[in-house]
DNA sequence: TATAAGCTTAGAGTTAACTCTAAGGTCAAT
DNA sequence: ATTGACCTTAGAGTTAACTCTAAGCTTATA
């Protein structure tokens, strides 16, 4: 297969397929004289688990482990592929509660507001970030 | 106020609040003889309302249009704040999706796996992402 | 054979919001 | 007068994951 049916198999551009190889994620097995690459399906498998990994919310270095992982599952516990997946969870949930802090206060202050034409010198938008009524900082 | 003295106040580094100075968002009403920043009490309390912007979530360029909104209340309907408001929270509405579909993931991951010291050749966790089981494309 | 589509590479550009560095001027205290 | 802390600027570096460009081959089709 050539680099563009890879891109199209998988949804990701030839670009970016590049960019992996060049990152060490995934490469064609072979190339054509000219020097086009050629990926087997072994290759578009890992393409797709690099994929679907990526959908998952993982970083490419956490997917770099996990198919080093997955080259060799006899060397490798199941301990390892928790612990990066648990620690991408945590992550994700560090994400997660920040943002639910920004869309309560963002409710909050859509509430408070009249959203009207008239001009804004009464506006409680404007007077809750004035006076620094926000989520606690994060610093 | 000396930038050492706004930094501590606000907890904004000095660097931080040079930066926003050359990005148009704050800058000292005054200077020194020598060139140093002053900066007023009005001064101040407009970082303080850019710190609490940001960490309601909105980006400087958000903070560039309510702080012109700000200067001139008058001029400015409130309508326009809420638009910047709602157009905000829709964007963090969206990543909440995106992050909560991780999680639920992730979460599913690891109730699959046992998480022990054997090896991987079985392990769900590569299975599942191996086989594509994630979310939906975002592309 | 000529045109177009597709491939190659190295390397630069993008985004946001900082963060840091270098080289030098200023100020208060010893 | 000499530290040392603080200030100035312009500009480079950081992060992640692409995304794009340029210049030049290759391959398929008309
Ligand atoms: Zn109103
Ligand atoms: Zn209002
Ligand atoms: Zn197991
Ligand atoms: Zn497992």
């Amino acid at each position: 297969m050539k680099i563009s049916e890879v891109s199209q198999q998988t949804g990701l551009s030839a670009h970016t397929l590049r960019y992996y190889e060049k990152h060490g994620l995934v490469s064609a097995s072979n190339r054509s004289e000219a020097g086009y690459r050629f990926y087997t399906e072994l290759d578009v498998r890992r393409v797709q688990f690099v994929k679907t990994a990526r959908n998952t919310g993982f970083s490419l270095d956490d997917i770099q482990q996990l198919l080093s992982i997955r080259v060799d599952k006899q060397s490798h516990s199941c301990q390892e592929v928790t612990d990066i997946t648990q620690k991408k969870l945590l992550q994700v949930n560090a994400k997660l509660a920040e943002l639910q802090s920004m869309q309560q206060t963002l409710e909050l202050l859509l509430e408070s507001c009249c959203g009207g034409p008239e001009n804004a010198t009464h506006c409680s938008i404007m007077e809750a970030l004035d006076a620094g009524r926000s989520k606690e900082d994060k610093n």
